[in-house]
DNA sequence: TAGCCGTGGGT
DNA sequence: TACCCAAGGCT
């Protein structure tokens, strides 16, 4: 690893600021520095790319332009808002510290780190996210842009994924963060790792700061970062189960309120693929899986729904998920986590796995 | 402390 | 197709 005197991190920062003053990206949550805006769009921000952020950013505060109104909402209201960003637990970590925030603490944010990291949801990238830009705090703020610029400036080859990784490059960085600029800091980093020093094909040769690019300089910028492979995700199969009343309604079931998609809405999903299922063996794994009691007598019809089914790939987990019809004669009562719906109802909200299941029956689905 | 937790886009 | 990548946090 380089270590810089002090001649050359005075440099190293007139550089960064100099091009970021003239070419940093306008994005909307740079308006100001309000803590609230800051926050929210570094939550969103985490594992998601700018251009999926922005329109349900603009979606977000004309809905809840302040954290009082938000801290007011209800968490069905805040999770369909974020439907179809995914990590929904940020969306619950959202409204909680929106109404410590708000009901706790007078509307007042810690405005350190330290305060700011005991927060739901906040972890040390973002608390120093918020700390730098919102409050002026002279803190690093550490995320993945952080990791590629300064393993190749710096030539860092501890793992980034490694539980060491975090202190490495916090020691590192803090001492060239400019006292009197370290949220600017801080942001000028993100856009010079998603510009010239971005992960894929890296245009190193015209970066402002390729002077002090030791990986360029030695030619080893496709080596940098360090980063340990990750696992392939875990095939799963399901049944996703139409359940279809004479009126043209569905059964729509909430998942539990921990784990994957918590408390989003599905269709019900039986595990394996049963498409060559009989009526009552599908009925008695309905019933043993969710509690759903059907009457066989009432079953008119069961039908696969398309061929193959719907692939969805979770960063940990690779479903596949084939689709039955079943048509009943009744409407019947349901569990309390489920509901009598149209196909189109829109109240919901739906992870991204059920819109694709239901986009697949409706080009699917028997005539 | 690894494993869990989504999604869309690019190659 | 099957990867990888994108402003991580929680347990």
């Amino acid at each position: 690893m380089i270590h810089w005197d002090d001649a050359t991190i005075d440099r190293f920062q007139r550089a960064l600021l100099t091009w970021y003053d003239a070419h940093g990206r306008d994005l909307p949550w740079r308006r100001d520095h309000d803590p609230y805006h800051v926050w929210l769009s570094e939550v969103m921000l985490q594992q998601t790319g700018v251009s999926t952020v922005i329109p349900y950013y603009e979606k977000w505060l004309a809905h809840w332009p302040t954290i009082a109104e938000l801290a007011a909402a209800d968490e069905d209201a805040v999770l369909k808002e974020w439907a179809g960003l995914g990590y929904y637990s940020r969306a619950r970590n959202l409204l909680k510290t929106a109404r410590v925030i708000t009901n706790e603490r007078g509307g007042q944010w810690p405005q350190d780190a330290a305060g700011l990291k005991q927060l739901p949801g906040i972890g040390d990238y973002v608390a120093g996210a918020v700390a730098s830009i919102a409050f002026s705090q002279p803190v690093p703020a550490i995320d993945g842009n952080a990791y590629r610029v300064f393993s190749r400036l710096l030539l860092i080859d501890t793992d980034i994924r490694s539980s060491a990784a975090k202190k490495v490059f916090n020691d590192a960085i803090t001492p060239l963060i400019p006292a009197d600029r370290p949220g600017d800091f801080n942001q000028a980093v993100m856009d010079l790792g998603s510009s010239y020093m971005r992960a894929k094909d890296p245009d190193s040769a015209h970066s402002p700061v390729a002077a002090f690019d030791a990986a360029y300089q030695q030619g080893v910028t496709d080596q940098y970062p360090v980063k340990a492979p990750k696992k392939k995700p875990v095939a799963k199969a399901y049944t996703a189960l139409a359940l279809l009343a004479p009126d043209g309604q569905v059964v729509w079931q909430q998942r539990p309120p921990r784990g994957l998609l918590a408390d989003l809405w599905t269709w019900p999903l039986l595990t394996g693929d049963q498409q060559g299922a009989s009526a009552p063996e599908l009925i008695q794994q309905l019933a043993d899986e969710h509690g759903i009691i059907l009457d066989p007598a009432l079953v008119l019809r069961v039908q696969p729904v398309g061929g193959n089914g719907v692939v969805h790939v979770f960063t940990h987990q690779r479903w596949t998920i084939t689709v039955v019809q079943l048509t009943l004669a009744d409407v019947p009562p349901l569990p309390a986590n489920a509901r009598w719906l149209p196909l189109t109802q829109q109240e919901l909200a739906l992870p991204t796995m059920q819109r694709k299941v239901s986009a697949y029956y409706n080009r699917n689905k028997a005539e």
